[in-house]
DNA sequence: TGTTGCATGTAAGGGGTTACATGATTGA
DNA sequence: TCAATCATGTAACCCCTTACATGCAACA
């Protein structure tokens, strides 16, 4: 249940909707968490039902209310709680690793083509970071440890770094592959 | 349906049983994809029901049979498919930076700590990853791209480069975090 | 008039984890 | 005798994605 956990952290800076919520979590907080609105609507529910949030309702475009969800005392401790709490990582799972890992059943070339494209990709997402990190950085709020920017610079940082690492690895592939793909297939010794 | 893909690939090396993959997933290929063998085994009967696998059937050590897998034709071909496929990257969820992000709802120096633990995890980590490394190096099938080495090498350098941009992104985390921790919270104006 | 944005909800189904269940062999 | 390794299977439950469903306001 670390949805919770994510939209906890979110209703830390301020009071949201479960609509702003959705957007945020496809934004640039979508780097280290995603989700859909048909989870997060559920998910408000359960975490006012448990008291961990309140909401003031105001009549809403729709035919339905609108909802701001603030956090309650319980979940201000509750989020301290898992912010100290030991974090257990679990693997990724990482398709395009896994191909790697199967390159000698394919085609190199094919292959080569495909780690170009994805290194190619992940440059033009580097450009716009790079632009959001201009953004941060431009605001001294970011090195305050008491402002939300701090620890928006902090998981900028990281997605920055993994794409760089991640760009790199691709191209490298590529190269490998591409040698490969040069002599002929098996070329080696049998 | 990525298990799919996974089980092929792994496949693709030589027949196993569903014990030699579920503990396959459990080693160097978990640093990209897991499965625990409550989810292989049926998904193995599914395939072979696809016609993407036949098995051998030996008497087992318990009350089982022993049954090893391997590609059929169409099995292979299914592998080269997915190969020469677009790979859509999905977002991965990185409970971690989470915290990051969340970091001036807690205690700079208590989290200050939790990144510098999973910074020494993350280097102890790269020393086994370097083993492998060195094992694979020494075998000179490793630049063959006709050989499984050839892509256990390519993914495993994805595994090391993660693994340390990962390490350095924590370390320097804890170090801003740190200090945050020795001058007074709040210290900047106000 | 048609599309985009705001705003909230439910349903169906796939994917994944944890736990339950069985039983022989080997080594401490 | 106790634990670990080999070996396969099922069941319950949670998480997540995709799709269905509603309806107002602003803008092109």
């Amino acid at each position: 249940m670390t949805l919770r956990h994510a939209l906890l952290a979110l209703l830390g800076e301020r009071p949201q909707t479960g609509y702003e919520l959705t957007h945020r979590l496809r934004g640039t907080v979508s780097l280290f968490w995603t989700a859909q609105h048909s989870q997060i609507y559920p998910e408000l529910a359960a975490m006012e039902a448990d008291g961990l949030l309140t909401h003031d309702a105001a009549p809403g475009p729709g035919p339905r209310e609108k909802k701001t969800y603030a956090l309650t005392g319980a979940g201000r401790a509750s989020l301290r709680d898992w912010l100290a709490s030991p974090t257990r990582r679990r693997p990724p799972k990482d398709e395009l690793t896994l191909k790697a890992y199967a390159a000698s059943s394919g085609d190199p070339s094919v292959m080569a083509r495909h780690f170009r494209d994805q290194a190619e990709q992940s440059r033009r997402q580097l450009e716009e970071l790079a632009g959001e990190r201009a953004k941060l950085e431009a605001n001294p709020a970011h090195t305050d440890p008491t402002q939300p920017q701090f620890g928006w610079y902090l998981s900028l940082m990281r997605g920055i770094t993994a794409q760089q690492a991640y760009g790199d690895w691709c191209d490298w592939v590529a190269e490998r592959l591409e040698q490969a793909g040069s002599t002929p297939a098996g070329g080696s010794r049998r």
